[in-house]
DNA sequence: GCCTTCGGTTGTATAGTACAACGGATACTT
DNA sequence: AAGTATCCGTTGTACTATACAACCGAAGGC
């Protein structure tokens, strides 16, 4: 596949030489950077539930990502988890109620709104997750011990801005 | 660390200046970096199914991600698939045949080795991957519209960089 | 006080996946 | 050559994750 550690200013892949631009600015071609970036963040996605698997085998995946949103948030809804993930309010329902009899989360009816259920970490939810938590960081200092600190300033920033797009508004899309 | 990190939402977003840290026991935030890597690609992966729903609806995300390897690699055997994206040969097998009977792939008989089936997508095939292909394009190009070319290379290339390792070797890990 | 909206649950159906057991084919060993 | 191990793939079974739709109870608007 891949080979390794391709030079990191020639990503493209795929079958495109990309030769038509001579751009003077030795730009690689947008287009060709954008296949890449959604190529390989795709082989990731699909990678991501068998890695998460194999660092924390306790932890489901999903569970794992909404209780630490639930913890990080300091206590949130469902339907806050729901938005954040793209998920149905159905699937969040049952995921919750899962961690719920696991003993990893407490509902707390809120005092205001009588609808709402605040999602709380109980103790043994915030230390399965620490521990999960820790295992998965270390996986991925593991991953990434060669990169520079440098990189991975950028590369953490980077990420961070692709994400911060579109993960409240939908912006793409019919809907479905 | 005890579940909740020290820097969650790191300081850097967007461009930013890419100083050098100064190195001096003050911050090389390696940990920190990671650990915003860690979760934004946890956080990307969870949404990239419902993404990938919207934008191609018509091939599931696995269909879609497999027949592109198939075709990235002018044919290829099932165990390349699961070895690929760490999935078990049985989740492929069925995955394959539902492409099959799709129409989308079919099987050839290695000629030297009677074992192998080696996948090859069909014309329906191409064409259905080239227009979810182009739909999915078009919607990260959207999303990344307002990236500079640059900071769409440097991207990409850190991406390729991260996903080039351990895609064979299976770096982590216990076989559960 | 109705109707609407909102937060959440439950019923039902469907992907996607793993693990285990197996079958057929090839390769290795003696 | 025979026997054994190994590899590729399929099938049986079970479980997770998910969506959609129908529903319920609590707020809110008019």
């Amino acid at each position: 596949m891949t080979g390794t550690q391709p030079a990191r200013e020639a990503p493209m892949t795929g079958t495109q030489p990309a030769r038509e631009a001579p751009m003077t600015g030795t730009q690689p071609p947008r287009e060709a950077s954008v296949d890449v970036i959604q190529r390989e963040l795709t082989a990731f996605a699909r990678r991501a539930r068998a890695a998460a698997a194999r660092v924390h085998p306790e932890l489901p995946l999903v569970s794992y990502t909404l209780l630490a949103h639930i913890e990080e948030q300091r206590g949130c809804r469902a339907t806050d988890l729901a938005a954040h993930y793209l998920l149905d309010k159905s699937t969040v329902s049952r995921q919750v109620a899962g961690l719920e009899k696991l003993g990893l989360v407490e509902r707390r009816p809120a005092p205001d709104d009588h609808r709402v259920h605040v999602l709380h970490p109980t103790e043994a939810g915030s230390r399965i997750l620490a521990t999960a938590q820790t295992n998965r960081l270390a996986a991925y200092q593991e991953r990434l011990k060669d990169w520079s600190a440098e990189d991975l300033a950028h590369f953490a920033a980077y990420l961070l801005r692709y994400n911060a797009a579109g993960t409240s508004g939908l912006p793409e899309g019919p809907p479905r």
